[in-house]
DNA sequence: TTCACCAAAAGTGTATACAGTTTTTGGCGA
DNA sequence: TCGCCAAAAACTGTATACACTTTTGGTGAA
């Protein structure tokens, strides 16, 4: 069971998504889907079932799939989640640290330097994610990297849609922070700058944006 | 989209494997529970697509659907995970509790006593499950009451396979206690009891079990 | 002009058909 | 008796068909 057809068809949606190609309350409408990806609308179907467990899709009974629009309540409270889950995470993370693990997370704040310098903005929001997942992976709970990861595309939408280019820019620095908060060791100033960091994240969201477009056709090709 | 027959066939699966009716790698075959639920087969793969997602079956390619068998170092990580999460709900909850929330709570641990008391094994076990979700609805918050339950029913097979009976019992005494801490507003010793408590649960998992069986139609009459 | 209403078009929800794969079965030979 | 292989059966993966619902577009009356 379980296609990587089907799959293909997820990455490129959510690909098209969170690149902001198809915006918040397009209809996705099946047969132009199938006819787009060359399968039937099984296949389709399959996708947008997965899509809307992972809420980039809202799924209306005998009306179709639409490009979640996240509410600002929604995205409060995905972000008061990722502080509880992050807050202790980091606690975790400087108690049972090793070289590698800081320099892999090193490393990571290096590409995202190296992302803001080029002024790639896809690969800059991307790896500003990845930096949450990362730390999960690197502790060796899948779980909770799953869990995480599922949080964080959960609020893509939100940040990339809503997120100053600043305010990106500022993620990345306190990044930085953190990591070497995790290298010193210091439980304590490592976890206040996590928790302060996603606070100033969701402080960050403009919520007054406003898009129309709906072609589907156009946005994934 | 999304029909309630859909749900219903997630329901009564999910109601068979978590009360041990159907046990860890049986195999469900389409067909069969079509004809069972008296659908076609259209209905029963979107239902399974729905139970893998929440890791109470496994898919197989082109070999099927299995009754998901939660390994030992999974079991663990979700453990690890909702120390995390709980924890840091605990605080939350602390610090802004109402005498309403202490209230429902101190129902539901009334309600774990009831069924305790008239040996209501499946009853009791929901319950005891419950009573960390009702938490997190308790605290407004949408998103982390969904985490939450999705970790909980991700270890319910878990739970309800490895725990013996005393174990659960010792469960109902501590939410009680938590209940206890929470309503005199102690912060660290209802944190405290939580992480313990979390600890316990895991510790007392009993890794050592077998069973056999795999009659699909008379697991779920 | 605007609104209500109705028929046609488009779209979703479920069942079924069919192709390709895996599992089972039965028989043959060592 | 056991292992092995091929044919059959069973099952999954995808496409298609069809019923029913929603949307659309136009017509007529207020």
């Amino acid at each position: 069971m379980e296609s990587s057809t089907t799959y293909s068809i997820v990455e490129a949606l959510t690909k098209a998504i969170v690149e902001h190609r198809l915006h918040p309350g397009t209809k996705l409408a099946e047969q132009k889907l199938a006819d787009h990806f060359g399968v039937s609308r099984t296949l389709v179907r399959q996708a947008l079932f997965q899509l809307s467990q992972n809420r980039l899709i809202r799924l209306e009974p005998a009306r179709g799939a639409f490009v979640a629009a996240p509410s600002v309540a929604e995205a409060k409270q995905v972000f008061a989640v990722r502080r509880m889950l992050e807050a202790e995470m980091t606690r975790a993370f400087v108690r049972d640290s090793t070289p590698a693990r800081i320099k892999s997370l090193k490393e990571h704040v290096a590409r995202e330097q190296a992302a803001v310098d080029r002024a790639d903005v896809p690969g800059r929001n991307e790896l500003l994610g990845d930096f949450h997942v990362r730390m999960a992976e690197l502790m060796g709970n899948q779980v909770l990297a799953q869990v995480l990861g599922d949080l964080i595309s959960r609020c893509a939408l939100i940040t990339l849609m809503y997120q100053s280019s600043a305010a990106a820019a500022h993620s990345h620095e306190e990044h930085a922070l953190i990591v070497k908060a995790l290298a010193a060791r210091d439980e304590v100033k490592a976890v206040q700058l996590m928790h302060d960091h996603l606070l100033h994240v969701e402080e960050n969201l403009i919520f007054d944006r406003k898009v129309p477009s709906n072609d589907i056709s156009m946005a994934l090709s």
